[in-house]
DNA sequence: ACGCCTACCTGCTTGC
DNA sequence: TGCAAGCAGGTAGGCG
């Protein structure tokens, strides 16, 4: 999906267009959008008259704030985006959700992969937007999942870029991990919003090796990585996303930091630092790019 | 905690 | 040209 700097630029606009407007009515075309346990008909119900007063941001979903305290929550996954479209655009074939604003315009959920949700949760007890095991939810009588408002909202690690996000911080949590830090750094657990392409810049950045255990990171290394990982999803934020196929922004537009990518889809291209060609491995089933002599391999235990 | 697997979906690229 | 396989920015849930 688009990863935090593509979400924080869709919010961003999305606040400038659209807080203040009233959704009049909406339309649901893929009712597994919907994220369970809220019936689609009943999401069209209650999303109905409802004004918008801020759209901002958690990890990777995206928040609309309504005036009556609910909040809309988006995840846009892999192909998810959310377009404003003036009164009178053609539709869009892979519109899954669309959104009748009072003064004509839509707001859109275009969608082709359908694997984005949205939610509609009362006001109260939101915190952040469930991030995989640290989430919690109980089946009930019927099979199904049911979610707790507190419990959803609880699994996310810390934003990178906030202002508690200090080097200190963050030297804690690695040394408490012995996983590889690729795999930790897309763990939205440990830290909300990385996605695989920001984790492969940071990584190369701070001149680490995707397969390093965590736990093995000396002072240096940390306050590198910290730095890289805020540093590439700032300049992310600054060039308005990635766009390779799928992420436009809140008018359909594509970002430009698809450009400025060292490592990320550069295999087989020379590293920007030192020549070397860029190798793409895998790890933990995602694709992963690094420069193999400016990241080098963690050291390797020896049999006797 | 960790790693691995499957599932969810469609479209595009690559190779034969 | 046609067709199948492989690939894609994410995450939930199950298993060991």
């Amino acid at each position: 999906m688009p990863e935090l700097p593509e979400v924080e630029t869709v919010a961003r606009d999305l606040q400038r267009w659209v807080a203040g407007a009233t959704i009049a009515g909406a339309e649901v075309r893929w009712a597994r959008t919907i994220r369970h346990p809220q019936p689609p008909e009943r999401f069209v119900a209650e999303i109905a008259g409802a004004t918008i007063r801020r759209v901002d941001r958690r990890a990777k979903t995206v928040l609309f704030h309504l005036e009556d305290g609910r909040v809309m929550t988006v995840a846009l996954r892999m192909t998810g985006a959310l377009i404003v479209a003036p009164a009178g655009t053609a539709d869009d074939p892979y519109a899954r959700v669309v959104f009748d604003l009072a003064d004509g315009r839509q707001l859109r959920y275009r969608d082709v992969r359908k694997f984005g949700r949205i939610g509609l949760w009362p006001g109260g007890g939101l915190r952040s937007v469930g991030a995989g095991r640290g989430a919690r939810s109980r089946r009930v009588a019927d099979g199904t999942r049911r979610y707790r408002i507190g419990e959803v909202f609880s699994g996310h690690g810390p934003e990178p870029l906030s202002r508690s996000f200090t080097a200190e911080r963050f030297a804690e949590r690695l040394q408490r991990r012995s996983a590889k830090l690729k795999t930790l750094l897309l763990d939205q657990a440990f830290v909300a919003g990385v996605g695989n392409i920001y984790a492969d810049e940071a990584l190369w950045r701070a001149r680490l090796h995707p397969l390093r255990a965590a736990d093995t990171l000396d002072p240096r290394d940390v306050r590198r990585l910290h730095r890289a990982v805020r540093q590439v999803l700032r300049e992310g934020i600054a060039n308005r996303g990635a766009s390779f196929s799928d992420y436009v922004d809140a008018r359909g537009q594509q970002g430009d930091n698809q450009e400025r990518l060292a490592v990320y889809r550069r295999t087989d291209q020379p590293c920007y630092r030192c020549g070397h060609r860029i190798e793409r491995i895998v790890v933990g089933q995602r694709s992963t790019h690094f420069c193999p002599r400016c990241q080098r391999e963690p050291v390797a235990s020896v049999e006797p």
